[in-house]
DNA sequence: ATTCATGTTCGCAAATATACGAACAATATT
DNA sequence: AATATTGTTCGTATATTTGCGAACATGAAT
């Protein structure tokens, strides 16, 4: 059967690669995943991009599910979305996984 | 010291996940990790999308190296180019290994 | 020499992404 | 009440991405 649609687990995958499409949201997450401070202006101060913009990525971050962001007023603390974050992996690890016996027959 | 730029393996990794960053070329890249045969025509059967496009998907894979193209006339045979691939696998599951000794503290 | 089969390249249109500064919102502080 | 601090939202400009069909290129078969 070949109906030509993605599916969902594909989808999934490439919205994913998009949460990764953009070096500044590459940083913003390897900084969340490393640091115990992360609130927004930690993160701007990291960037060399306005904070209009960080905004923008650290939104998009939360759209995917990667990370939540909680108010403690008048700051805002962001942070690594723990559970999504381990599927993220688990999917990407498993992409990544070759199946060997079915090698293509390349030169 | 912050001088506010992005690493090159920032860089890196950003142009890995704009490589993963649409279904077609998720699609073409398991098709390819799972398939003996991977001639163009066999890839192109496989998506939704006209042949130009598909061509265009294959040659970004290219460019960011996950894959090599080799002409067996009057066909073309696409394979992952298991070394880049492999590099890309450890990059990424080590950009996905949480420091969780400096945990965030979230609500 | 034509024709066929297989892909690539070109030119274009539409959609999306990236970035900025200005303006705004919410709460704390004076 | 006024001001300061911290981020978000808005409007805009530019660049990139995605997709298509038409045209082209190349080697194989007739």
């Amino acid at each position: 059967m070949n109906n030509k649609e993605y599916t969902q687990e594909q989808i999934y995958l490439a919205k994913l690669g998009k949460a990764l499409a953009n070096p500044a949201r590459i940083a913003i997450l390897e900084f969340l995943a490393n640091r115990e401070t992360c609130f927004f202006g930690d993160i701007h101060e990291e960037l060399p991009i306005a904070k209009s913009t960080v905004s923008q990525h650290l939104n998009e971050l939360k759209e995917v599910g990667l990370i939540q962001g909680d108010i403690e007023s008048p700051k805002v603390r962001y942070c690594i979305k723990r559970d999504n974050w381990q599927i993220a992996k688990k999917l990407l690890s498993n992409f990544f996984e070759i199946n060997d016996s079915k090698k293509c027959k390349c030169k």
